[in-house]
DNA sequence: GATGAATGAGAGTTCATTCAT
DNA sequence: AATGAATGAACTCTCATTCAT
């Protein structure tokens, strides 16, 4: 039972993805979703509390996964230069991969209310943490300036990867964004050196 | 006559900053700007199409300024490095005076239609050109190495600024923007040599 | 299920004739239609598309119901002489028990846009045919004259009927329309004779 | 001074004529009426009441004029069967010749509020009764039989000529109206015999 | 008389959410 | 648990009319 649940609870959050990436979150009518889903529009409720609720749990379950399979990712990694190497190659990686996804954790996330922002910030602090550790393990291991201030550097680092896959997602995607990879690693490595 | 309505123009203008800012652009009423312009809903529909023409125009707006303002501090400056000093600190000054702004352009902004975008993208676009010229001079200097790829050296600038400003406007505040300018700068310009 | 659907798309048609027939067309609104229906606002629009589409369902709905029964009437009559005076009947007393959808097809119907005549032309299509077939008819019966133009008998009996309604409608209907049949039918059969 | 007033007069009815004929009377701005005119859309409160008053003010003026010279016409004519002739003829070449005319008085002139239609019925009133006094005429030169109701001939009459007039408009007008004139005469006034 | 910018009431329509079945 | 018909609050945009200039 709870199996099942769990099942219609991830049909929809897959139907919503779709829908939130092809219409865009205000265009996208909870009816849309219960459609894709193949479900009624009231079984939509029977899992989530509203329709802004899909879109945070959402990217909850997006960057949960996100995070989890990056950590094991950096855990074969011996230094910083590694870790952040596959910071960026997996983020890119990812995203690239699953462009709708991409496309809801870009643009359609960024709509939602100031205060719900709280459902938003979590699952990302965790990402930026993990960026940060890596800067202060680069700084321990002296591959980094001392003065450098991390969280800058991690905002740096995020930033610019983010604003990567915003632009491909934006474009028609004339290149994979895999191919990124290594211009935004260099210039961030020498960035932090 | 012209000269009043060009005023009336920018108060309306005006008054969707300080209403989008406050409550987000979904959850701003037209009555609503309206209402903070002293005028009467149907006057807002005399100087603009419809709701998104007006956070197009603001947007267009505030980036025309920005551009040309950006324009004239860089002409004073010689080389590369400076002018990256100078876009960094004119662009989280700016933000930074002007939060109401900021929040407009960092976030309520890409709320908007897929379609539309053309509307946004052609004024930012100055801005990247801008900040490409600027690479492609560093390049011509000698200061930037020249395998760089210019394109993707922008876009981590540009999301590396724009994400610092981004993390201020969620924020509560409790530092000045341009307090970032130094180490944003930094980062930088020692990953583009 | 399929029932009751049907059933609140007729107390909804049955509402809009009676609010058309009160207030005229432009001035009913939707809201009016679903406080006489008993419905939400909403409800209209799951089973219309808009306003217009109830004035053109409304029509269609009478409409083929007249021409229906009136063809049932028809057959029972042997010679065109007979027919006309059963066209002539049935439509008189049809508009005369029925005054408020009297009231909506000959005066609330015509305030359509141009382009969306075409709902409307069809139901009344099967009407003129129906008169022009009697006419023919009377001519293979060497009851009317072989120099008329069907065409325009037509447009004559079908016109004079009309008025007759027309003039009722915007009377305090002091008479019976009915009563009128038998004058109307000796001017039009002399006529066609 | 007053002579100016009259033909702005005139100007604005003249803009109406067309812009009612175009669009429909519900779908017309008053402020297109002023842009077809040349005036300001003040200027035309200065000359009617409000929307429906132009709307009125046109019919009237049509069938002021149309009566008048109507009745010039009947004047040459000596017997009941020439006057029901020249009826048609005015009737069928007036409208034909001014097909925008036509349609407002056809059409348009029909979506208008109950209450407002005394203005619309007394012109019309004039044109009933010139028909009328032409079907007595009738009956007694003997021409037209004694039994026939007078006010139920009228309605005959207009309605069928009204109705071929309704049709031409709404039709791709590809024939003349004049030449309806014969077949329709012919069908009336041997039903009045 | 003439202007036209400004008004603001008004209405059609949408869609997130509920709840009886 | 699942349904989907029904709800009704919400909101954008229109346009007849006014009035200061």
């Amino acid at each position: 039972m709870a199996k099942r649940s769990g099942e219609k609870h991830q049909i929809i959050l897959d139907a919503a993805v779709k829908t939130f990436s092809r219409s865009g979150y205000h265009r996208t009518r909870v009816s849309d979703i219960a459609r894709e889903a193949g479900v009624a529009d009231g079984t939509v409720y029977l899992y989530f509390n509203n329709k802004e609720d899909i879109l945070i749990s959402l990217f909850q379950n997006i960057m949960n996964i996100f995070v989890e399979e990056l950590k094991a990712e950096l855990s074969h990694r011996k230094n910083a230069n590694e870790k952040l190497d596959a910071i960026i190659g997996y983020h890119l990686r990812t995203l690239g991969n699953k462009p709708e996804q991409a496309r809801v954790t870009q643009i359609e996330l960024r709509q939602i209310d100031k205060n719900i922002n709280q459902g938003i910030s979590g699952p990302l602090l965790s990402y930026f943490q993990l960026i940060e550790e890596v800067i202060e393990e680069g700084k321990n291991q002296a591959l980094y300036r001392q003065e450098l201030d991390t969280r800058t550097a991690r905002k740096v680092i995020f930033g610019a990867i983010d604003e990567v896959v915003t632009c491909w997602i934006m474009s028609s995607k004339p290149y994979q964004l895999i191919d990124l990879k290594k211009p935004v690693y260099e210039l961030l490595v020498q960035g932090l050196q």
